[in-house]
RNA sequence: GGGCGUAUAGCUCAGUUGGUUAGAGCGCGAUCCUGAUAAGAUCGAGGUCGGUGGUUCGAGUCCACCUACGCCCA
């Protein structure tokens, strides 16, 4: 009933008949549409204008392997599809790469209409690749999914927009941005970077500010006042390498903590940083007195010139012209005073201490007319530097100036120098809503735990308005029409309201620019509205895809209401101020709660010597060439058990390569042997009904099905709490134990010749590990369980089609193990006690093993007898328990246990430190002392006394304390003339005399193997009987093989299935081994009977 | 510059509330076992647990500082 197994097998091959069969028979929609209790996921839309990479596979399967999970415990999931974030940048520049543009003038030119038309497509070019490359690494996801720039998407963006626009929360503010003064555009950071160059050289001017005396409003006034009063006409130095931005000085800052000095100088007073001072003014200085940065908070200064308002804008001159604190300040290098100027880069600086934003260069890079008088009007901003200095020299203002070297961005393109420049944009007040932001992800179950009070949630705790605006093309157009001079407003939050507007329908209207921006009213008070040029940052998108995938609240309200927040999300860690934030703000703004109760957060995938892939270096892996050689389960296994989740991980084929023979494999051999004897055997599942009781399973049944259920109880709880890694590694160790210990323990039930309930029971706990294994398994390596599972549920006749008659007889059968039901826990199955004795039995073998390498006595070697301790007595009793299993895996006649009645060995004594420590605390090492004194019948006593669990009276010091038997630790020596080899407090001693007995008994075991291994050398088959002949190669070998035989000729007979045997020289066309023994060889000659 | 994370054997990684001789796998060398196995067992070589200082009877583990790397931010 089973199909036949092959020892060898092609994984690769194999998953892709798996995936036909898939394919074939729906398996994927079918578990897609099963379950009925909902389970939330959301899928974090990729981008798909690049191939899939490693990356997108670890993502890929740590998303899926959650809802596999959930769907075999009969989840519904909702959710499982496909996303793609269609909008944004990315997209454009590598449209712009391909027609060969070099900026917005281009596009522009070009025409919006078209080069829009160009990013829909180039979305879509490697879709296919991503679709083959999903379905083969069995991402299980509906291919009906969302995509971002649909028109129903968008119209549920805007819906968001009009929501935030009703509760006030969207607004327009400076931002700073990278500004190329002479293509008129703002860069984006990466654009930036890749022109910025780190030896440019710039003027560096220390320059003077007044101390006026005067206090800033608000001020504090501890001792605020007399000191105003007498460092009035000091002067506090800034340092600054763009004296261009000078006019529009708004403020100084200082750092609260440091040291600032006033000191006498060339007859002047001045102000700077204690620790900076013969750095700044070299010598000839007098210090006059010293205070905290904070004591000089709220001090005004002169202002060195009048900077200009933006157009518009209202500002208080009041709040300008102050010393402020600020954490930006340092003390590497300058003054330790910071001049700040928020509209050309510390806009962040001005708003969070409520300073004016104030101009003196526009966004052609000219300074601006209202200096004129001055003299430097209409001068290109770096060009003003030396008018701006010599003007500040000539007012005694400057304290030196020179030349430096340092960092400086430029344009890509053209190379003019980048302007810090503060633009209008719109933001959405998230800051309004931070304490909301900060609760909400105390809610959220992060995996790694760090990443909730570390990364997020210090993010969340420095919140910034979200700005929201981008001055591009391919993006999701912000639905906000204004009137010409400004003035007015107006956020649209569907497209019945905007029809409403314009007075007619759009149904067929692309809501993309520039058609949205063609879209104008009049305005009876306003004038004509026309929407802001702007799109939205395309973060926005996608962290609005919980409403926006449902085109909510337009359809699916039911849908929508049920599927938030998500049970489960998982995005690589640089997500965290990504995908992970935009979510969660989102919800929270709109919903206050948060967007997902579970998250696994990814670490990143590096090349083998911990180097970030990229094509540059020409390390990058791609996972084709993984899976075609490993198979896709390899890597997905590899990925589940390499480290936990968010660890960065060395990627290299060789560590797949290992996942497959360390685990793969040996599960697949397990399942091989299994099928080939049960197939020998006829056996089948049903046969159960047959009269295999539990009576008749053995202890090492009863061991393998406790531990199988213990795993079960295990991997269930780890993947409840989102673990993926040990529930990974417990199933590895399983599998490990079952095909190491479990298999190689019970060969001879398997391939004994009669068919009774023993061999039953053996060959049911195999089949209920194995098929239970391949359910654990399914959602890690989703085509090998599946392979096993159908095979062992008779779901594959011979042909590997058709359905097989047990299918027939029970069609209830999931006919795939994704569709089967998660395994339970047995309860009744579990014992503890059963598994740690079994440990402890592993454990004494392990030593045995040592022992006989250390004596350099082989296990063909039978020995008399062993001597073991075991650390506790519930060990000892364990090891009295599979005494059978001891004395065979070890090849001894008989166990012994030492005990305290035995005066063979001495003992030693140790504090049980784990409890000891905290009782007795500085008393341990003395009491260490008095323990190790212990020594002859004391020490017998004491360890009598132990093993009753009696507690012991020991002199400590001048004390006497009272010791509970579990509370200390026993050791024992050797006895005489043993081998020994112990560890954790397990003990094991050979006797390592072989009588003459045990060495024919020993030679018996090695004729046996070299005949065996002549017949597989020969090539017969395992049933072949045969004739032996065997001849010594002298006369002492001779009379050992004559001995030999005397006393085990029938055993050898009956192991080789040897009809004849026979002493020396062998017929004619018989197979010749020669094996090794004692001294001399003897000659195997094997031939069919 | 800031935040977070990482640093343990040649390589990839574990190491539970601080506790007794710091482990596994791979690789290397040796030996053994084997009629499911591409496997397995044992031993060996290989560790200043990144560094310094501190807390403690006791630190790979906790604290401080430093170094290197990664990610994010500036």
């Amino acid at each position: 009933m089973f199909k036949p197994v092959e020892t060898s097998v092609s994984f690769p091959q194999l998953e892709e008949q798996v995936l036909a069969w898939w394919g074939a028979n729906q398996i994927v929609e079918k578990s897609l549409a099963s379950g009925s209790k909902p389970f939330v996921f959301y899928e974090g839309p990729p981008t798909a204008n690049g191939r899939p990479g490693l990356h997108h596979v670890i993502s890929r399967t740590f998303k899926d392997i959650i809802c596999r999970y959930r769907a075999m415990q009969g989840y519904k999931i909702i959710g499982r599809r496909e996303g793609w974030d269609t909008h944004g940048l990315p997209v454009e520049i590598e449209v712009e790469k391909k027609l060969g543009f070099s900026g917005k003038p281009d596009i522009e030119k070009y025409g919006i209409a078209e080069f829009n038309a160009r990013c829909r497509e180039s979305v879509w070019e490697y879709i296919q690749e991503w679709q083959t490359f999903t379905k083969r690494i069995a991402y299980w996801v509906s291919e009906d999914g969302y995509y971002t720039y649909d028109n129903k998407y968008i119209e549920s963006l805007w819906w968001i927009f009009g929501q935030l626009w009703g509760r006030d929360l969207l607004f327009r503010d400076y931002k700073v941005t990278m500004h190329c003064p002479r293509c008129g555009t703002s860069l984006s950071d990466h654009e930036v970077s890749q022109g910025a160059r780190d030896d440019v050289d710039d003027p560096s001017v220390y320059i003077k500010f007044r101390v006026s005396g005067e206090l800033a409003p608000g001020a504090g006034n501890h001792g605020l006042p007399q000191r105003a009063a007498s460092l009035q006409g000091a002067y506090m130095v800034a340092w600054t390498t763009t004296p261009w931005t000078l006019p529009a000085n708004v403020a100084l800052a200082v750092k609260h903590e440091a040291t600032y000095a006033e000191v006498e100088f060339n007859g002047e007073r001045l102000v700077l940083a204690e620790a900076l001072l013969p750095q700044a003014l070299g010598e000839g200085y007098t210090v006059l007195r010293t205070f905290k940065g904070n004591d000089l908070v709220g001090l005004r200064y002169e202002k060195l010139f009048s900077g200009v308002p933006g157009p518009g804008d209202e500002v208080d001159l009041e709040t300008a012209y102050r010393v402020v604190a600020d954490e930006i300040v340092t003390m590497d290098d300058g003054t330790g005073i910071v001049h700040i100027a928020p509209a050309y880069g510390d806009l962040d600086v001005g708003r969070k201490h409520g300073l004016p934003t104030l101009f003196s260069v526009d966004l052609s890079g000219m300074v601006m007319p209202e200096f004129g008088e001055l003299g430097f009007a209409g001068k290109f901003f770096k060009q003003a530097d030396p008018d701006i200095t010599r003007n500040l020299k000539d007012r005694g203002l400057l304290l030196k100036s020179g030349r430096v070297r340092h960092y400086y961005p430029f344009c890509w393109r053209c190379s003019t120098p980048l302007l810090f420049y503060a633009k209008r944009s719109w933001y959405i007040k998230t800051t309004a809503f931070k304490a909301d932001l900060v609760a909400n992800n105390q809610q959220i179950h992060w995996v790694p735990e760090h990443i909730r009070d570390g990364r997020f949630g210090n993010w969340l705790a420095n919140n910034i308005d979200w700005a929201i605006s981008r001055e591009r093309y391919w993006g999701t157009p912000l639905p906000i029409w204004m009137n010409p001079d400004g003035s007015h407003a107006e956020c649209i939050g569907s497209l019945a309201e905007l029809e409403q507007k314009v007075g007619r329908s759009l149904q067929d209207l692309d809501l993309h620019r520039p058609y949205v921006d063609e879209l104008t009213w009049e305005d009876p008070q306003h004038g004509t509205m026309r929407r802001i040029p702007d799109v939205a940052d395309c973060w926005y998108d996608s962290g609005s895809m919980p409403v926006a995938q449902w085109h909510y609240p337009f359809e699916n309200k039911e849908l929508f209401e049920s599927a938030h927040p998500a049970d489960y999300i998982c995005e690589a860690v640089d997500q965290t101020r990504g995908w992970f934030y935009t979510l969660h703000a989102v919800s929270t703004l709109l919903f206050d709660r948060p967007a997902f109760n579970n998250v696994i957060c990814l670490g990143h995938i590096l090349d083998e010597h911990g180097q970030k892939m990229s094509k540059s270096k020409g390390n990058i892996i791609t996972p084709a060439e993984v899976i075609d050689q490993y198979g896709v389960d390899a890597l997905r296994w590899y990925l589940f058990t390499a480290a936990p989740p968010g660890n960065p991980r060395r990627f290299s084929g060789a560590l797949v390569n290992e996942s497959l023979r360390k685990f793969m494999l040996t599960l697949w051999n397990t399942y091989s042997f299994f099928v080939t004897y049960a197939s020998l055997d006829g056996w089948e599942p049903g046969d159960r009904g047959q009269g295999i009781g539990d009576s008749d399973l053995t202890p090492i049944d009863r061991w393998a099905l406790a531990r199988l259920n213990g795993l079960v109880r295990d991997v269930t709880a780890s993947l409840e709490a989102y673990e993926v890694f040990p529930a990974a590694r417990a199933i590895e160790g399983f599998v490990d134990e079952l095909s190491n210990w479990y298999v190689r323990r019970n060969r001879r039930r398997f391939w004994k010749s009669e068919g009774d309930a023993d061999k039953r029971a053996a060959y049911s706990t195999l089949y209920t590990c194995l098929l239970t294994v391949s359910k654990l398994a399914a959602p890690f390596a989703p085509y090998l369980a599946e392979e096993l599972y159908r095979n062992l549920m008779g779901l594959q006749n011979e042909d590997g089609s058709a359905q097989s008659a047990i299918n027939n007889l029970q069609s209830a059968i999931p006919e795939s193990v994704h569709l089967a039901a998660w395994p339970l826990v047995d309860e009744a199955l579990l014992d503890d006690r059963l598994v740690a004795d079994t440990e402890a039995l592993l454990a004494a073998v392990s030593l045995g093993r040592a022992a006989r390498k250390a004596a350099g006595l082989k296990v063909r070697q039978p020995l008399s007898e062993i001597w073991v301790r075991a650390s506790t007595p519930a060990d000892a009793e364990g090891l009295r328990r599979f005494e059978a299993d001891l004395r065979d895996e070890l090849n001894v006649k008989a166990v012994r246990y030492l005990e305290a009645g035995s005066d063979i060995v001495e003992y030693r004594f140790k504090p049980n430190l784990r409890l000891v420590g905290k009782k007795y605390g500085k008393q341990v090492p003395a009491l260490g002392a008095a323990l190790k004194a212990l020594a002859g019948a004391e020490a017998r006593a004491v360890a009598h006394a132990v093993e009753e669990g009696r507690p012991v009276s020991l002199a400590v010091g001048d004390q006497t304390l009272e010791l509970l038997a579990e509370e200390l630790l026993v050791e024992s020596s050797a006895p005489e003339g043993y081998a020994v080899a112990d560890g954790d407090g397990v003990l094991v001693a050979l006797n390592t005399a072989v009588s003459e007995e045990l060495r024919l008994e020993g030679t018996a075991r090695d004729l046996v193997r070299g005949v065996q291994d002549a017949r597989k050398q020969a090539g017969l088959a395992i049933s072949d009987r045969i004739s032996l002949s065997l001849e010594a190669s002298d006369a002492a070998t001779a009379e050992l093989l004559t001995q030999t035989l005397a006393a085990w000729g029938g055993y050898l007979r009956a192991e080789t299935l040897a009809d004849s045997l026979t002493v020396g020289a062998a017929p004619a066309g018989a197979h010749i081994e020669t094996l090794e023994i004692d001294a001399g060889a003897v000659k195997l000659g094997v031939a069919k009977a």
